[in-house]
DNA sequence: CTGAAAGCGCTTACAG
DNA sequence: CTGAAAGCGCTTACAG
């Protein structure tokens, strides 16, 4: 393996010229330019990545946080992993992605060690454990949802209750008086998934300031239950005309279930929903929805947090954003 | 931030006594341990991970390649990255995961800079540009997929073609004579997706000894394609009985486009696929399949890794290791 | 325009 | 049982 010290020998130069041709940090003669070019083609030399991080205490990496609960739909998260990657990889940065079970745990452990430069984390809840040891640590984080406490962490996230309200809006705008909400699983709301109630609650007070009526109820994660859940709540609201779906797991079982059952959408029921296009996609979801953004999402954390490394005091104070929603009509409203 | 200088001094004793304090790599007096341990809690001491990677030649990371291609089916993929994860963690490594569109470059990048011990390639292909430049590092490697050449490297593959005899065994035993096949989407096999091949032909080879009749078809990759393309299968092959999805993409849509054309499984069409259980669960599959076992391979591939990064010698030969299929019958055939 | 030297934070023979 | 010192492969003031 090549090092620094044997492109300096073969080019007839110090190890420090080496290092600055390589760098551009200050200017070198067209020849010796030349002779040092020469020596790392003929050597095939690449910069050792731990001592260049050990010397500049940058290590170029940035820490990505997921976790695969149960009770969350792992397609989704997909959308997400991939801006990020996508993202760090554009603004030179790799990423170490870390699924560990003990969460808090490996914040410490990949912060505390300078593994990282900084940290994403994914699907933050209200009381993630996470977000504490995070917030200890020396390097900044950009957070994917949203925490109580968001002091020292930049925070982006859909406008969920916006959202809400959009859906809300469109469905009575069509006619309709008596709307099912279906909310993530009830699992969600104790782990303190923020989303679910921002979106519910919201839903609910824009409904009630129109006059009329929602249900809301929660969704399951898995099928059978999924299916067994959605029967139920249909037999129970018969005079309801429309439906918002706030989960990934039960909106991509959706077209089974209503097949199954019979109801034709729009004609016997109104469906609206909340995903990514790509989501859509794979699911081969028909639904009008609001476009949940995760590329975008993803890309804001990134940026935000690349610009807090490279200069933290210049990045200014942090932020939490809410991006605006996008309704997409696939016309499954009527 | 601490450094383990910092901890000598407060403990009264020499780095190198902290250093083998903390790899236990010789014996250390109680008290000179107790000191050093009273340090470390006090000064929230943890070794830098990037100077221990610098002295001692390994970073405890593996690199994870990962690519999304269009024709490829994203969910399927997740299964893969997230057992490569928990595998790398349990053995105490970290994951740095890379899903550069240039994959080549990729591998070239994070070996010749020294960024990982070790590296995984997913889903690789026949002419996986990905091989040569894995092979050329100093690293080992670990392959999920079949390359052309697996010289210099462990590769771990499910059995495609003991899989599709499997399956034609299955649904010759029950009565089939004329059967559909829906393979991978062309776009695959021209990228050198092996399994696409292996699969088909093996089942190809068994439908002729057993003299029944067998019609292959190219899958697609996206709805509304997918469901365009079996509806014109199904008009063509009127009298077949059965039918084989060897795509993960168009089984994923496979309930909504059979129950859209009305037809029943298994009353009117048996039908077979190949999918790990996950995936049935995340799409409610309702088909007997051949486990694709992701958790499987991606355990395997890493720990095969893990032992050759850390006895290249006692590792043995490189081995080419296809596991066998299983059956999960969910009554889907008849 | 270029070099010699110190330093980043560890580990590990070598000595005692 | 413990310490002093060299070394891992870089970068970057400091000097000229």
């Amino acid at each position: 393996m090549a090092t620094i010290g044997d492109v300096a020998r073969v080019a007839g130069v110090s190890r420090s010229t080496v290092s600055y041709a390589l760098s551009g940090k200050r200017s070198i003669s067209g020849d010796t330019q030349r002779r040092i070019q020469a020596a790392i083609a003929e050597l095939g030399f690449t910069v050792n990545a731990g001592a260049r991080a050990l010397a500049t205490a940058q290590t170029m990496s940035i820490g990505l946080l997921s976790q695969f609960h149960q009770d969350e739909f792992a397609p989704a998260m997909l959308q997400y992993i991939r801006s990020v990657c996508d993202a760090a990889r554009q603004l030179g940065y790799d990423v170490l992605f870390v699924t560990d079970g003990d969460g808090a745990g490996a914040v410490k452990r990949i912060t505390s060690s300078n593994q990282v430069d900084g940290v994403v984390l994914l699907d933050v809840t209200h009381a993630d454990p996470r977000v504490a040891p995070l917030r200890a640590a020396r390097q900044p984080g950009a957070l994917i949802g949203l925490p109580s406490d968001t002091a020292g962490l930049d925070v982006f996230d859909l406008d969920f209750g916006e959202s809400a309200r959009m859906l809300v809006d469109h469905l009575y705008g069509l006619g309709h008086r008596e709307i099912i909400l279906i909310s993530p699983p009830e699992h969600v709301f104790e782990r303190g998934g923020a989303y679910g109630w921002r979106f519910r609650d919201a839903a609910i007070e824009r409904a009630g300031r129109y006059g009329i009526r929602i249900h809301p109820h929660f969704g399951e994660s898995q099928q059978p239950a999924i299916g067994v859940n959605i029967n139920a709540v249909l037999d129970a609201r018969k005079s309801a005309t429309a439906m918002i779906v706030h989960n990934d797991a039960t909106v991509a079982a959706l077209p089974i279930v209503l097949q199954a059952r019979g109801v034709r959408v729009p004609d016997d029921l109104s469906v609206a929903s909340l995903y990514s296009r790509d989501f859509g996609r794979i699911f081969s979801l028909p639904y009008t929805a609001v476009e949940s953004s995760p590329d975008k999402l993803g890309r804001l954390a990134v940026q935000q947090l690349v610009r807090r490394i490279l200069d933290p005091d210049q990045a200014g104070p942090t932020v939490v954003k809410f991006i605006a929603p996008e309704l997409m009509d696939r016309g499954s409203t009527t």
